[in-house]
DNA sequence: GTAGGGTTAG
């Protein structure tokens, strides 16, 4: 791309010098025409560089472009961003008599759009006469509206080209479909889905493959499924579409599934379903599919693909690997700021607080600018890591070296890092100094450092502000009845137990997955599907037993609380997955990753007993604290 | 042989 920016200018000026000659020479139609099968092959090939040039040198021989050849040009110029040659075009345009062209004002009010520039894209618009306006020109306007945010006058000019009789079509019907973001617009959307039935344009792949990403977006993923389902011929954009989908909502063993149908069904995938999959795999600690889609990468010769390095860097340090992610992330060419972002993130999360700083001090000196997610991870690798005071340092030179204002998510890890170090006073005094409003994660860093340090005080105070906010997140509530039951308070918990049952919360079903031969094996409280749960269970009460036997000779009479931990009716999917993990021993790694949606403090302490006992390390990835730092990397891991 | 469009990373 940078050499590409270097060049950029050297057309402009050319073009400059050209035009001023362009009037005065003689015109030679035949040669026109061929200059103009030369430049809708470069334009058509993407080769708008070149495009641009030949664009040029066809001024510079003196032949007047025609018709034929600006919409190619323009397009080009769109394509390289190059808002003066824009305008400049449209001069052209007008001098060579071409301003009557419905494709070339076509052409203008698109690159208008382009830029933003919508009062011209609509001057040009109501200057065309109204029997030259044809569908391409609406549709030209329609999708500028939409792109840049104006869906209303979108819908508007939409309705007024079909009062006027107007012809519709498939591109009329992609420029609206995707100016139906946000839960808000799903009747909008839906609505415009029959339409297009109507229409008769349901056949049509690209608006099949919009309809889809409106409905991910729209938030009803269900829908998107089953619309997926229903499309006969499914391009790859169409896969990519619904995998990207998935992913974006984190449903990542969905991910997996499809991306499964995808390879059964032949169809070869390209970079951005790999981005979805690697995501997916990331989110689930599955590193045997990850390696899998590496191998692929490099098949498919799609190694040097900067989006599928970042995401390869991202999957190999959650699963736990951060050894294969830095040779990926030291092997890169060219790091840009997410690749800096995911390796610092890596070490963080990986309790490597000082190297995840040093990387940071090295690509501020590889001259990348940071931005508010790395800030994220570099405070949340501080707080990982129990460096209060130069997670404060940094926090404070967010706004001073870089003109960052901390956003809610920065609070979070400050309160998060002063809150693990016992500073709960600070931690307090810094959310009452906030300039905007702290949100739910912000209270809730506060509430899991007073669950840290049992102050049922500060831990009340937090969950009153939290109670408002987010009121159906029961986690908070669980956590507040933890911090009771660390000090004994009995009422306490009852307190909680009632408000939970008035406002009909129940703590929703948790599930664990361990990743096996490739596999994701999922278990729910209770769990009796897995074909080696007769298996399971006995390991179970193996490790029961050896947990009482533990206690016994670790605690002196402290019997109650293994007794505690093993007299539960209804086994944890946890547990399920912590026996599953040892039953098969020879899964490869030392450490495994256990995801869960919510793990219970009761589990926490299971699993730790467990971990000494046969000496191996868990990470539990808790996806209710994963969820509050959407974007960067927080607490989301814990050791044993 | 003209224009318009859909899917990517921290």
């Amino acid at each position: 791309m940078s050499w590409e920016k270097r060049k950029i200018p050297r057309v402009v000026s050319l073009l400059k010098r050209k035009y001023t000659t362009l009037s005065q020479s003689s015109s030679r139609g035949n040669t026109t025409a061929k200059w103009n099968t030369q430049l809708r092959e470069l334009s058509k090939r993407g080769e708008y560089y070149e495009a641009m040039t030949l664009y040029s040198q066809i001024l510079r021989s003196g032949c007047v472009p025609n018709a034929l050849s600006f919409p190619y040009a323009i397009k080009s110029s769109a394509s390289l961003s190059l808002p003066l040659t824009a305008s400049q075009l449209h001069s052209h345009v007008v001098k060579s008599g071409c301003g009557n062209d419905p494709f070339v004002l076509t052409s203008l009010i698109s690159s208008y759009s382009h830029f933003s520039h919508l009062q011209n894209a609509r001057k040009v618009f109501d200057e065309t006469s109204s029997s030259k306006k044809l569908t391409v020109c609406y549709n030209a306007l329609i999708s500028g509206y939409v792109k840049n945010h104006n869906c209303d006058h979108g819908f508007t000019l939409f309705f007024e080209m079909r009062g006027i009789g107007v012809p519709v079509n498939s591109v009329t019907m992609l420029g609206l479909v995707r100016g139906c973001v946000g839960p808000l617009q799903l009747n909008l959307g839906m609505s415009m889905h029959c339409l297009n039935v109507k229409f008769g344009l349901d056949n049509d792949v690209s608006v099949g493959n919009c309809l889809l990403t409106m409905y991910v977006k729209c938030g009803s993923i269900e829908y998107a499924r089953k619309f997926f389902d229903c499309i006969p011929h499914k391009g790859l954009i169409t896969w990519n579409a619904m995998i990207s989908g998935y992913a974006q909502n984190g449903l990542a063993a969905q991910v997996l599934d499809l991306y499964r149908h995808m390879e059964e069904e032949g169809v070869i995938p390209d970079a951005v379903t790999f981005v979805g999959v690697l995501s997916s795999c990331a989110n689930l600690g599955n590193k045997k599919v990850g390696q899998k889609v590496e191998v692929e990468i490099e098949r498919l010769g799609l190694q040097y693909n900067s989006f599928l390095q970042n995401a390869l860097i991202t999957m190999y340090s959650k699963c736990g690997d951060l050894g294969s992610a830095r040779v990926i992330f030291d092997d890169m060419p060219e790091k840009n700021l997410v690749s800096w972002t995911a390796i610092i993130g890596g070490y963080g999360t990986h309790g490597l607080g000082e190297t995840a700083l040093k990387l940071f001090d090295a690509m501020i000196k590889n001259d990348i600018q940071p931005d508010g997610p790395v800030f994220v991870n570099v405070l949340s690798a501080c707080s990982h890591a129990g460096l209060t005071e130069k997670g404060l340092s940094y926090f404070y030179s967010m706004e001073r070296d870089y003109g960052l204002k901390p956003r809610p998510e920065h609070y979070a890890c400050v309160v998060d890092l002063l809150g693990r170090s016992g500073c709960l006073e600070e931690a307090q005094r810094l959310i009452k100094s906030m300039p905007i409003k702290p949100d739910g994660a912000v209270w809730g860093a506060l509430l899991g450092a007073c669950k840290i340090h049992k102050n049922v005080k500060l831990g009340e105070l937090a969950f009153e502000k939290l109670v408002e906010l987010e009121p159906t997140n029961v986690g908070y509530y669980i956590l507040l009845s933890n911090i009771y039951s660390d000090v004994g308070d009995l009422d306490g918990i009852l307190r909680i137990r009632v408000m939970m049952k008035e406002r009909n919360l129940k703590k929703d079903m948790g599930c664990s997955y361990v990743e096996f031969k490739g596999k994701t094996h999922l278990f729910v409280a209770g769990d009796k599907q897995h074909p080696q749960t007769k298996d399971i269970y006995r390991i179970l009460i193996k490790l029961e037993d050896l947990i009482v036997e533990f206690d016994k000779l670790n605690r002196k009479g402290g019997q109650e609380r293994s007794q505690e931990l093993i007299s539960r009716t209804r086994v944890h999917s946890e547990r399920l997955a912590v026996a599953f993990a040892l039953l098969n021993s020879d899964i490869g790694t030392d450490i495994l990753v256990i995801k869960n949606l919510r793990i219970c403090g009761e589990c926490h302490l299971f699993i730790k007993l467990v971990s000494k006992i046969v000496d191996r390390q868990f990470i539990i990835r808790d996806a209710t604290r994963f969820h509050h730092f959407k974007g960067g990397v927080c607490s989301c891991n814990d050791y044993w």
